[in-house]
Formats: C-alpha cells, structure tokens, sequence
DNA sequence: AAGCGTCTTCAGGTTGGCTTTAGGCGTCGT
DNA sequence: ACGACGCCTAAAGCCAACCTGAAGACGCTT
C-alpha cells in the first residue's frame, strides 16, 4: 500500500510516515503543494492524506488539479478546525474524506484503511465496435470470444481507430497518435500496420471492419 | 464455548466474567491490551470482547495486530460513547461488532451469541486469479492444492500483477508498488524476480500464466 | 564464524517488434 | 489504353527488450 503524505510541518509528517510504515504502508512525503501535485502524477499511490494549509499551492488547489488531470487516486484532506475551511469545501474540490485537526492517529488510520478498501481507480474504458472489443487496459482485443494478442503499435493504432469508429480517421492523424511527435518516417508505416490488423482482426474470421478510404484515410466499423 | 474479556475496569470485568460464566462461557480476562494481545494469539477463544480503552495498548491496536497476524476470531468491541466515529474506526480495524457503553447486559449476550453463531469469519481477502490465490496475508500463494512459499519481494511482485489480473502492468508500475520509492537500481530486477515466479508458479504446473507483453510490461492471467 | 536465504547486479544469449524496402495490384485521370 | 498514383503486403535487417544462470552483497540465524 503506497501513500503519499502532503505536509509542511516537519515534526507532523515525521510522526505519521514513522506511524503508517510501521503499518505496513509505503510512505512518501511532500513538504509543500507543488511537490505533492507533481508527486501524485509521476507515481501511483494507493492513497494521498493532503493537508490543506500548504506553501507554494493549498491542498484544495492541488485536489481539484489532481481530478482535472483524471487522477482518482483517493484523498483524504487534513483540515485545520479554524473554521474558514469546512468539509463541504475539501470535499467538493474532490477529495474523498475529510479529518480535522487535530486528530486521534488511530482515526487517521482507519478512514486510510476505508479508502483503500474502497478504491478509487477508474479504469479506461473498453471500446466495443460490433463484436470487436478493444481493451486499453489489457493492450488487447477480441473477437466474439477469442482473445487477439496485439503488439504495442497495433494496438495503438487500432485505439486510434476505434475511439472513432465509423468515422475516417487520417493516415497523418493515426501517425501522430500512435508514433512519436517527432517520427518522421516513411508513412507507409501506417499501411503495415493496418495490413497487419486485418491479418488478424478480420481475415480469420471473414470479416472486412478496418476499410481503406482511399485519399483520405482508413475506417473501423461494425 | 471460550471468551477473551479485555477490560481494565476491575469492577466491570467481574461482572462480566461472572455473569458470563453463569451461561456457560469459559471466561478469561485480560487487564490491558498488551496481555490482552499476547492471550488472544496464545490460546483459541470462540469470542473476544474488547474495550477501547485500555493501558499499554489501546484495543485498536490489538484488533488490528490480531488481523494482521492472520487470527480471525470474532471480536466485539466497546466502544465509550463520546466518540464520533468509533463505530466506522473499530469495523474498520477489523472488528466484527461493536457496543457503545454503557450497555445493557442482555444486549451484550445476543451480540455475543450472534457472533459465536456466525464464528470465525475467515476473510483472508485474498486475491483468485483462475486456480492460483494470492494470499496477501501470509506472503505465499497456492496454485490449486499446492502451497507454494515466496520471498517477499516475490510476493510483492505477485501481488502487485494479481491486484490487476488480465490487464498490463509496467515495469516501472511495478518498480513503484514493489520496491522503494528511491530505488533507482536497473529496472532489470523486474525482469529477474518474473523469472523467479514463473519458475514458482508456471513451470511446474505447465502453465504460463504470467505473460510477457512486450515493450508494455507484463499480465497475469486465468 | 559459519551457514543460509534473499536481494541485487551483471553479462551472454535469444527473441521478436519496428521499420524499411520493393514488387505487385487496383484505381483514377487523361 | 496507358501512365501515374495510392495502396497492399511479404520479406528481411536491425536493435531494443527480454530471459536467465551465476555470482557477489547483505543480513539474519545458529
């Protein structure tokens, strides 16, 4: 269990991460909000506890950028109890419980465990075209009931092409998506890798989805 | 049937073990939560009744090292009735109910009874991947009938593919779950410790369960 | 001190995905 | 009809990614 600890005061964060990795957790620490925020988005966390009163950016800030940038990483937002900031606050930029200052270690432990239990992770979505389903997180698809293996690059330009399907998607704009920024090769790589796609996808069993629109690009469709 | 009754109040407690033992209980009692801990892992008890607050270790902390070491014996917690959130604090650590004070005795017996009835509730929350289970308590997996024991950095690595059976995880994913977030070493030692479990839990049973997406990370799968 | 098990590094060997090439096919315009 | 163009795809080389056995480093137990 990997958790990300945002807080500024030295002594605080010293107790909780000594606390919590006695408990078993993983446990990172970022003294002030800009830290935290790049943190949360370069690493996985199974749970962020983020203070609110932070230098550099508060934690209400980081929260709602966190959720813009698609982060649904858990959050439990440290309060002080002065009164100015409530839970409805912390809890409408995002965050997923709430703990006012101070509070019982024993308290904190138990809301993180809740949250971890719970989950936060939203994963991407598959996409189904006819009966061909594309699954992000497995970097596969399937036919009806027989799993595809794909490789990266197929896979990638076969994403491209379902998250639009029936539309016609460019040999430029698959390039741009699937290859590097700066890939300036021979675009016919494209025709490789989509020969390659109905070498698998349709051919086997008799189908003809991934079709050539010739001058402008390819489509998929059921 | 055999009660543990932690409590330090004097008074309380021979009440307890007197009236209990009148319905037929064996009763045993504990004066802080160090002993307390040290009987429960000791001796096989049907029922633990628990109170909160006790010396040398508060009942939180019993509950929850019992847990970890993997004892599941029902455990009914008292709870003063100041606070807040000690209902969703002590579930939480593990417990399987729980009773404000001051309470009626009667209430106490049906909860009792109840909780005997239903018995040891052993919810390893362990992980199924097809024929294999990943036990995160105990560090070891089983693959059908089979224990198979594992180091615990194995295990983390296990652990960290089971948690996200069928879909791709990094290498660097793992890197992050299963080792130090300063660790900065070759992230060749994924590759090594994959090895080491395909020869645990692949090999022998001619499986190959564990796959090599290659250029994305690896999966494990039924 | 010695033994054991685990973690980590290293290096040689192998695999297989990426990319380029080139010849063939079909389609469109003149 | 004929050439030009766009597209298809098999083949092959390259190289990064990966596998794995071995051995050193480290810590814990005897």
């Amino acid at each position: 269990m990997r958790v990300l600890l945002v807080e500024d005061e030295k002594r605080l964060a010293r107790l909780l991460k000594e606390g919590l990795a006695g408990e078993g957790f993983a446990v990172d620490v970022a003294h002030d909000g800009r830290d935290g925020l790049w943190m949360a988005t370069e690493n996985p966390y199974d749970v962020i506890v983020l203070d609110v009163m932070l230098p550099r950016m508060n934690g209400y800030t980081v929260c709602a950028r966190l959720r813009d940038a698609e982060n649904w990483t858990p959050i439990l937002v440290l309060t002080a109890k002065d009164g100015v900031h409530d839970e409805a606050e912390a809890l409408d930029t995002g965050a997923d419980d709430f703990l006012s200052k101070p509070f019982s270690y024993v308290v904190l432990l138990a809301r993180l465990r809740a949250l971890v239990r719970r989950g936060g992770t939203a994963r991407p979505a598959s996409i189904t075209v006819g009966d061909l389903t594309v699954d992000p997180a497995g970097l596969r698809c399937r036919r009806g009931e027989v799993d595809i293996p794909l490789t990266p690059k197929e896979f990638a330009v076969l994403h491209g092409l379902a998250r639009r399907q029936g539309e016609v998607v460019s040999k430029r704009e698959l390039l741009a998506q699937a290859w590097d920024f700066s890939y300036d090769g021979d675009p016919n790589i494209v025709e490789v890798y989509v020969s390659a796609l109905r070498r698998k996808i349709d051919s086997p069993f008799g189908r003809s989805s991934l079709l050539t629109v010739r001058g402008a690009g390819y489509r998929l469709e059921a």
